[in-house]
DNA sequence: CTAGGGTCCGTAGCGACTACAGGCTCAACG
DNA sequence: CGTTGAGCCTGTAGTCGCTACGGACCCTAG
């Protein structure tokens, strides 16, 4: 019976089916250097273990949560390194943490203006529909 | 003493100064067919009036409100076919509104995320950071 | 008459993928 | 053993909404 999560020898299809994306997703990250190359059967395939797919978990999550290639990339730099320290990793998240904050602020001033005009609509005439005059500013 | 927005032969550049948006922006919305080709000059300027402005300023709204290019597009040709109505508008206005609520949703989650994965930090050792623990999910 | 700005055009770049074409390899079935 | 179909390989182009750039005109002021 084969392992769920093979330690060695995935194909692509299976790195990404186990991390949960699509299959040129994987190639796209070895592409920019965000996974490293991974050795090759004689015939030219991929092989992937664990560790290429602990990091692909660590990348994907990274960017459900928001974060940017470039800022998950420093992210494994520092780690790559041996220079992750909790402090860092705590700096750049609050500094993350602030842009997600003002998204979300944007995006509320944007529904209040929205649900404010279609509330108003009363069904009545184009030339007096609210929902345009918030569109024409 | 010119008109602070002249009704009739803007360039271009003034026209985005007016709408307050990049000067090639406005190129761009021609070339994609959100704003009609303008009458040109003699030597091939562009010449724009408030018309022109109206348009674009309706278009730059719309986007800050999040709508995309293709959904101002719709909304615009309707306009253009004299089949805009109020219902219409305002059944698209909901729909976007229901997107621009799950994007919040989204972030929140987001935020919650980090912002508990952030306060648990102590500034320990790498091994036990529960930033690092959020990220590798 | 020349220098500087503004305008013209087409094209390339961004971020983060996704899709496709054309060719190889591999396992299974007859 | 041959064929078929799936899976993998590569490079390239497309998406969205712009922004930037290069090289050629044009227009006005000095």
């Amino acid at each position: 019976m084969v392992d769920h999560v093979p330690a060695r020898g995935m194909q692509r299809a299976e790195l990404a089916r186990c991390a949960g994306c699509h299959l040129e997703t994987v190639r796209y990250y070895e592409k920019i250097g965000m996974l490293p190359e991974p050795p090759r059967t004689a015939a030219g395939y991929r092989l992937y273990d664990a560790g290429h797919l602990a990091r692909l978990r660590f990348v994907l999550r990274a960017r459900e949560l928001g974060f940017t290639l470039e800022e998950i990339r420093g992210l494994l730099e520092l780690a790559d390194h041996g220079k992750l320290t909790c402090a860092e990793v705590e700096k750049r998240t609050a500094r993350h943490l602030a842009q997600v904050r003002a998204k979300i602020a944007d995006l509320r001033r944007i529904e209040q203006v929205l649900a404010v005009a279609a509330a108003e609509c009363t069904g009545g005439e184009v030339q007096t529909c609210p929902i345009l005059h918030a569109l024409a500013g």
